[in-house]
RNA sequence: GGAGGAGUGGCUGAGUGGUCUAAAGCACCUGUCUUGAAAACAGGCGUGGGGCAACCCACCGUGAGUUCGAAUCUCACCUCCUCCGCCA
C-alpha cells in the first residue's frame, strides 16, 4: 500500500505508475475525495470526544448521553469511508523505480547483461523431461496416477542434487566470509551481515498473505478455507512477516533471512502451458532471500541478491542471461524486478529461473514494519525478496546444459563435494 | 481435544468502574558536578492523527458490547504459559 500522504503529493507518478503496470479503472480522484472526507471526519470525532471529557469531569450525564449518540453516528460514518478509501488504496501498484523500462508485458523487458557460453552439443539435445525418464530421476506418469497434472517424483541422484543445491546456498550466504566473497565478486560496497537459514511455515492467515499484498491473484493459492488457511507460493510469503508489527532499531538492520520451503501453486491460468517435465509443477522447493533494510539501502541491498544469484549460477557454470522487467511484466508490490533467465539447450530457450523484487516500503506499510532512526524519526522499513535457487528449475538448467550423448549428466564440479564425490548421474541399473 | 492461568510503553511491572492525563524501576537522552568517565542529583524520554503554535484527540493483545464514564465488567477471537490426553 502507498502512503496517502505519497499521492496526495505525487498524483501524476501514481496515474502513471496506474497506467504503465496494466491497472487502469482505479478511481485516484476518488481515493483523494475519500481521504479528505476521512480527515474531515476524524476531526469531528476528535472534537467529539474532547466534549466527551469535559463532560465525564463534570459529570453531565445529560450531556454524556448526547455526546454518545453523536460519537456512534460519526464512527459509523468514518468506517464506511475508511473501508471504501482502503478497499481503493490497495488497488494501486507500487510505483517503478526511475530506471524500470516502461513497456505492455514481456516483450518490453531489457536484457541487461549475459554471461557463460552456450553448451556445443555435437548432438541433438534433449529435453529434461526426455533425460529425466530415461535416467529413472523423474517419474511424472506415477505421479500422475497418485496426485495428477503438475507433479512428479524426484528420485536418486536428482533427488540427492536438490539436497546438495540447498547445501551450496547456506555454505555460500550464511556465513560472513563467504558472503564478503559474494560481494568482492560483484564489486558492491555492503555490509557483509550474513543471511539466517529460516525453515518457515508454508501456511499461512490469508489476512497476513493480503498484508504482504500477494493474496491475488487468490485464483492462484491453495485455501484451505474450514482453516481459514493458504498454502503459500514462496518462502517470502512468511519470511516477509516475520517483523510484523514490530519497531525495530536502526542498528538490528539489515535483516537477512534465507528460507528454504515448498512453494504450492495452482497455476490456475497456465492450464495447457508448459505441461511437460518439472518446469511448472503445483509444488516446487525454493530456497528464497528476504532483507529488511534501511530505506536507503533498498536499492544496493536488490543488488546484493542479484550479486548472490548470479555467483551461484556461475558457480554451477550455467549460462545466463539478466533481465530488467519492465512496468507491464513486474509484480504489483514491486518497484524494481529483475530477473535471471537461465539457458535451456533441450528447449533451446532462456528460461525464467529468478527474481529480484525491490519493494521500497510497500508491504512494510501494511505489515506495520517499522524503524526508528537514530534521530527519533519514525518509518517503514524496506523489504527485498529474491530467488536465491527455485530447484526444480535449477535441476532442469544443470540437466540439459550437463547433458551427454550417452544420456548421463555430469555433475557440476561444485555440487560433487555435496554428493559424496560422484561426478555423473548415469542410468540405474 | 480437555482443564486452568496470562497478555499494560524498548524491557520489567503496578493498576478490579470516575483525579489513569497509566505508578515505579531498568535502559536511553540532556544538564549539573568531574581532567574524563562512573556515581549522585535535576529534567527529558511511546505510536498515530489534527493544529503555525500553545495544545487537542486516539491507542493498555484484537474486535464487539454494557455504561454518562472501561486498562478495569461481559462476549468472541488471537497469542503465550502450566497440566492432562494424543502424536512425528
Amino acid at each position: 500500500m502507498l502512503d496517502i500522504q505519497f499521492i496526495r503529493e505525487n498524483p501524476d507518478l501514481v496515474r502513471a505508475a496506474i497506467k504503465n503496470k496494466n491497472r487502469e479503472g482505479i478511481d485516484l480522484d476518488r481515493i483523494l475525495t475519500l481521504a479528505d472526507e476521512r480527515k474531515k471526519i476524524a476531526g469531528d470525532i476528535s472534537d467529539i470526544n474532547k466534549k466527551r471529557n469535559e463532560a465525564q469531569a463534570a459529570r453531565d450525564i445529560e450531556a454524556g448521553k448526547r455526546l454518545k449518540e453523536e460519537l456512534a453516528a460519526a464512527e459509523e460514518k468514518f468506517k464506511e469511508i475508511e473501508k471504501e478509501l482502503v478497499g481503493l488504496l490497495v488497488k494501486i501498484p507500487n510505483i517503478p523505480s526511475a530506471d524500470t523500462p516502461v513497456g505492455p508485458d514481456e516483450s518490453g523487458n531489457v536484457v541487461v547483461r549475459q554471461w557463460g557460453e552456450k553448451p556445443n552439443f555435437s548432438f541433438v539435445p534433449k529435453a529434461h523431461w526426455d533425460i529425466g525418464k530415461e535416467l529413472g530421476i523423474i517419474d511424472s506418469e506415477k505421479a500422475g496416477e497418485i496426485s495428477g497434472a503438475r507433479f512428479t517424483y524426484l528420485k536418486g541422484d536428482l533427488a540427492l542434487m536438490q539436497f546438495a543445491l540447498i547445501n551450496l546456498v547456506m555454505h555460500t550466504i550464511t556465513n560472513k566470509e563467504e558472503l564478503a566473497k559474494v560481494i568482492a565478486h560483484a564489486q558492491l560496497t555492503i555490509d557483509p551481515k550474513p543471511f539466517t537459514a529460516v525453515i518457515p511455515p508454508v501456511f499461512m492467515r490469508p489476512q497476513v498473505m493480503n498484508r504482504m499484498a500477494r493474496l491475488d491473484p487468490i485464483e492462484d493459492r491453495f485455501f484451505f478455507e474450514k482453516d481459514d488457511l493458504i498454502l503459500i507460493g514462496s518462502a517470502e510469503h512468511t519470511l516477509g512477516p516475520l517483523h510484523m508489527d514490530e519497531m525495530l532499531q536502526e542498528a538490528q538492520l539489515p535483516i537477512r533471512y534465507v528460507g528454504y520451503s515448498t512453494a504450492f501453486r495452482r497455476e490456475a491460468g497456465a492450464a495447457g502451458k508448459d505441461t511437460r517435465g518439472i518446469l511448472r509443477q503445483h509444488q516446487f522447493d525454493k530456497i528464497e532471500m528476504e532483507s529488511t533494510t534501511l530505506p536507503e539501502d533498498g536499492l544496493a541491498e536488490q543488488e546484493l541478491m542479484v550479486g548472490v544469484q548470479e555467483y551461484l549460477l556461475q558457480q554451477l557454470g550455467l549460462p545466463y542471461q539478466v533481465v530488467l522487467v519492465c512496468t507491464g511484466d513486474m509484480g504489483f508490490p514491486d518497484q524494481r524486478q529483475i530477473d535471471i533467465e537461465t539457458w535451456m539447450p533441450g528447449q533451446n530457450t532462456f528460461r525464467e529461473t529468478h527474481s529480484a523484487d525491490y519493494v521500497g516500503g510497500f508491504q512494510a506499510r501494511r505489515l506495520n514494519t517499522r524503524v526508528k532512526r537514530a534521530d527519533g524519526s519514525v518509518e517503514p522499513v524496506h523489504m527485498n525478496d529474491a530467488t536465491a535457487f527455485a530447484i526444480g528449475r535449477t535441476l532442469i538448467a544443470i540437466l540439459e546444459n550437463y547433458q551427454n550423448e550417452d544420456g548421463s549428466v555430469t555433475i557440476p564440479e561444485v555440487l560433487r563435494p555435496y554428493m559424496g564425490g560422484k561426478e555423473k548421474i548415469e542410468k540405474a541399473l
